[in-house]
DNA sequence: GACATAGGTCAATGTACTTGACATTTATTT
DNA sequence: AAATAAATGTCAAGTACATTGACCTATGTC
């Protein structure tokens, strides 16, 4: 590996699949990926009576502390309806709390728990260990050549 | 287990995140990349009304022409119930053709028309086209890092 | 002929949303 | 101070898509 092997057509050393065979594979390799990173987490939430829906409230809060409740709800692209169950059983099981914001006291901000922080840290905690992992056994330059890839994908779907 | 050690070269260009922004940044990334892979097809498909459902299968039966119902069933991991529907509309709609094997009658084997395989062909081509975009992009050294990260997690999910 | 297998179908149920209508509380406007 | 608008919650009905369970046909195996 030395250096920057510039693009061209050039022989790569590892058995990385040529042409449409890399192609073929490349979508197949990202589920399982993907279905690698989710199970874990999904397991942890199934014992909780709790689904991918928690899941990603929890996620959202916990970077975004004091959300509101409609600013959840655009962000996930759901309805209220569909945003109010979760939310009450998560409250129910003491993981967030909804509390009146200073400013406008229509708007309930929502935060997490201690319960809720290290809930959310266990199953993103999950996650995180089979990318480090990965990272990890791939190399560095690798991982940046994986995130290279990933963020031009991800250019197309407007990620915010 | 890495092979060589291409670590060192620290340089990186694009600037990478560091420790755990690295790690939190994935999932998300992870994320949109997905949705943008399976945005085109989805389109795609909501204009014939049809869903992923039937998606996944003619993306199995492309692969692997001539797998009976119950192959496909057990490949999906669905019930006959829930796959018996889609099946008949892609059959409907002239997309696959159900024929009794000729080593045992009972056996339906299911293979794409030419309508099918050129249906199937536009909704991969679709997502080989930004695998290929962002490969092309990202550089062939990105690509292999892209899938030496990819198959690391893969592992865990018990590739096929 | 007895039994098992591959597949199809009917029915009831469940889950996870959706749309739509409306009530509540609080802010903002006039 | 009323009128109106905004943020949220809630009730109800409908949709989409899966499930389980029971039963049927056609075919293959012993």
């Amino acid at each position: 590996m030395s250096a920057k092997t510039p693009v061209t057509k050039g022989a790569s050393r590892s058995a990385v699949p040529k042409g449409q065979a890399a192609l073929n594979e490349a979508w197949r390799v990202m589920h399982f990926a993907l279905r690698a990173v989710i199970a874990e987490p999904d397991r942890i939430l199934a014992t909780r009576g709790l689904t991918r829906m928690h899941h990603r409230i929890l996620f959202f809060v916990a970077h975004t502390p004091g959300m509101s409740v409609g600013e959840l709800q655009s962000t996930l692209d759901v309805t209220k309806q569909a945003l109010n169950a979760p939310l009450r059983q998560l409250q129910t099981q003491g993981l967030i709390e909804l509390a009146k914001a200073d400013h406008d006291a229509r708007v309930r901000e929502i935060r997490l728990t201690a319960d809720g922080v290290a809930l959310e840290a266990q199953l993103t905690g999950e996650q995180q260990r089979l990318f480090a992992d990965a990272f990890a056994r791939a190399g560095a330059q690798a991982h940046e050549g994986w995130r290279a890839v990933m963020l031009e994908l991800a250019r197309h779907a407007g990620m915010r």
